[in-house]
DNA sequence: TCTCGTTCTTGGACAGCGTTACATGATCTC
DNA sequence: GAGATCATGTAACGCTGTCCAAGAACGAGA
């Protein structure tokens, strides 16, 4: 009756209709219709059905096309590819960075950027790194842009560095002024995402004016 | 007999010696030879415990003095010491990441770097937005960092990508078996750091052999 | 057709979690 | 000494993941 790519299935859309705090035995067999244990024969643990859940996830996210000219727009767009349908799946990606699978999430998407990597020419441990790093920002504004919409205002960088900057006299008053408001993220994102990959694939040399 | 104070410095030695999952009301309240209710009577909910217990570590982090010659310098040894604590009291900084309090933990360090990015000639909304990418690059790699000594083998990045890209034959061999070895990630960070901290303070152009 | 063995499902329990209503004791003030 | 405030304890509620033992379905062999 309840195959385990059915209790997957069922899973994700849980998850992303009602977010990954929705996801319990209970809550997903009764949406199933079914006992708990059921879950636990097909799937086995929370922890496993977590981790095939992400994975499951991680296969349909990796559909999208790259676009890009250049080898290094290619790389950048992968980039901004994880960071996009991350932010689209949200609530997926709350629960995969709760269950610390995100490398799961982009499995596919992380493979193709080092393939992008290797037709701008790094490979081996350099390219290895790059990955990390890039991956590793990417999910820095991830976790930055996904703790906005759920922190209590009370606990928000804003208002926690507002406060404190209030008492500070050293500090600009613009600064302080700065510090009140949100970022606008997907702008840093974008330029700090430029500045990371142009350290790792420069932008082609004939277009400086250096040389 | 229990007053708040002495709550949270058991709280946070208990999470320090046995890890962020150990702090449980229950397990405090043992700890501290008291009742249950006795924690939400001194200090609320658990919310509000482990936020108390992240602000009171952070106020301890922040200690340690700055170092550097040049304003660029002292930028980046102030993203040095979020990156260091923060490993060296990795349980706290999990409970953080988990409580979506990391900000808080880096507050007067946060704040740090503002006033070096001040030094530095950066104000107003371009210094917040420089303090969002670096913060949010620590925070990446930490999560990378943290992430690593409790996720099980079968999760671990590094063999996820070695299944993919093994199947992968447009992928350069000495690729593959890089992504399937963990990379020096405090190695990764620095350079990385570099990077977007150069993007946002640019080095001394005096110094450059271009002017 | 009856039966055996495997596959699948179930109900009910256990221990742990955060949280709360209520009762009790201690301490201080008038 | 009476009353109010502070501090703590008892016992329960509802929720979580997990597991055990028992039963139901089903396919194949005698």
């Amino acid at each position: 009756m309840a195959t385990g790519d059915e209790i997957l299935d069922r899973a994700l859309a849980l998850v992303e209709a009602e977010g990954a705090e929705a996801l319990t035995m209970r809550r997903l067999a009764g949406e199933l219709g079914v006992a708990t244990t059921t879950i636990y024969w097909h799937v086995g643990n929370r922890d496993d059905l977590v981790t095939a859940v992400v994975r499951r996830h991680g296969e349909q996210m990796a559909r999208t096309p790259v676009n890009g000219d250049t080898a290094r727009d290619r790389v950048l767009d992968v980039a901004r590819l994880i960071w996009r349908t991350s932010l689209e799946h949200r609530e997926v990606t709350r629960l995969a960075a709760a269950h610390g699978a995100s490398t799961l999430q982009a499995r596919e998407l992380e493979l193709a950027m080092a393939r992008e990597l290797q037709t701008a020419g790094v490979v081996g441990t350099t390219a290895r790194d790059a990955m990390r790093a890039i991956t590793a920002c990417v999910g820095g504004f991830l976790v930055a842009a996904l703790r906005t919409d759920q922190t209590p205002e009370a606990l928000r960088r804003t208002t926690v560095l507002a406060d404190l900057s209030a008492d500070d006299g050293d500090l600009d008053p613009t600064t302080r002024e700065a510090l009140a408001e949100p970022a606008d993220l997907p702008a840093v994102f974008e330029s700090t995402l430029q500045a990371v990959v142009e350290s790792i694939v420069p932008a082609d040399l004939s277009a400086n004016a250096y040389l």
